[in-house]
DNA sequence: ATTATCTATAGATCTATAGATAATGC
DNA sequence: ATTATCTATAGATCTATAGATAATGC
């Protein structure tokens, strides 16, 4: 049951959009290789020709992910014509909040990355440097030094409101958290 | 082998405590009931006598651990003529981003808790009110509802640093974050 | 007699590997 | 001939339970 080179790529594409959304909603621990394999319509005997371990692909997998919200996020920015109200209202939406699968890899796998060997963390880094370089744009400041730092709060804001509404059981606690969350953040 | 009810009930806490700390340590899906029990001492046959199931034991161990910040978080503010910088330092310091097992459960475990069911939910729900309210007695603001909205934003900003200072791989960067936080948070 | 703990095990995972298969691409 | 994928399995977990053991507490 061979496939073209093209195919092959495009099924490792797959096994990294389907266990990027699988260890978002689940953890990377909360998750096994065969059911990502499965996501992707393959069986979890093919995994290693794609990856070298369950660790490589979560790097991999984190590093997409990341990608896709710095991506996503200028998207949002060029859109608007107040960047950062329309980036905290989206990032802080209950949409989110509801959808972990498909929203920022830090407040659903940021404490077990933290676990996790030097290929995850760099994912990690890296994601975390382009995210708080978008928001040093948009921070108020008169220095670099200074936005730079603003942004570094807003984005710790931003991901622990997202962490606390996903965790607690009361909906209107929930909801309480991210507007504080988008009302302190644009001051 | 049998044990006295006095000594049963020291056995109880035991299994707690070691559970608070290494389900802080490795995440509720990274640690087995056996290392658990071995590490209070005891057989993981055994653990049934005590708690119904594992996740009984998560919900129990995540509330002792946050009762147990909250007291800290009290002591702390008793303590100090500045209480919310004293707060903000023992928080966001060094050691309780290199020393999980003993620090919040919120930067640690909320993202797995957001997938657990109610009584898991609910000590983390119980835990966020508890260390918000003792911040909106801190936070600037004429009303209590402001008071109350800043300390929102405050714990998110806390907990969110806290994560990030942990996920990612560059020392700099990390305590940056964390000062960035506390700057931010004393205004 | 009760019960806290232990030993042993069932049954279901999990990651990783080995070898077979069959279609691609030289 | 190469290689992407499949089947099958090894070996190590994991949660939970059953039944035995032995000391407590009525």
């Amino acid at each position: 049951m061979r496939v073209s080179r093209e195919k092959a790529a495009e099924n490792r594409e797959r096994i990294l959009a389907v266990a990027g959304t699988l260890f978002r909603e689940k953890g990377f621990d909360g998750i096994g290789l065969s059911e990502i394999m499965k996501g992707a319509g393959l069986t979890h005997g093919g995994f290693y020709g794609h990856f070298a371990s369950k660790e490589d692909l979560a790097a991999e997998a984190s590093r997409a992910a990341l990608g896709r919200s710095a991506r996503r996020w200028r998207q949002v920015v060029e859109q608007s014509e107040r960047p950062l109200a329309a980036i905290t209202d989206h990032y802080l939406s209950v949409v989110q909040r509801d959808a972990p699968g498909g929203a920022c890899a830090f407040p659903a796998l940021g404490a077990e990355a933290a676990r996790q060997g030097g290929a995850v963390r760099a994912s990690f880094t890296k994601g975390m440097e382009d995210l708080v370089g978008i928001l040093a744009e948009l921070a108020p400041g008169r220095t670099q030094a200074a936005r730079r730092k603003r942004a570094l709060a807003m984005f710790s804001t931003m991901v622990g409101a997202m962490l606390l509404a996903r965790a607690v059981n009361e909906d209107t606690l929930s909801k309480e958290v991210l507007a504080a969350a988008a009302a302190d953040i644009l001051g």
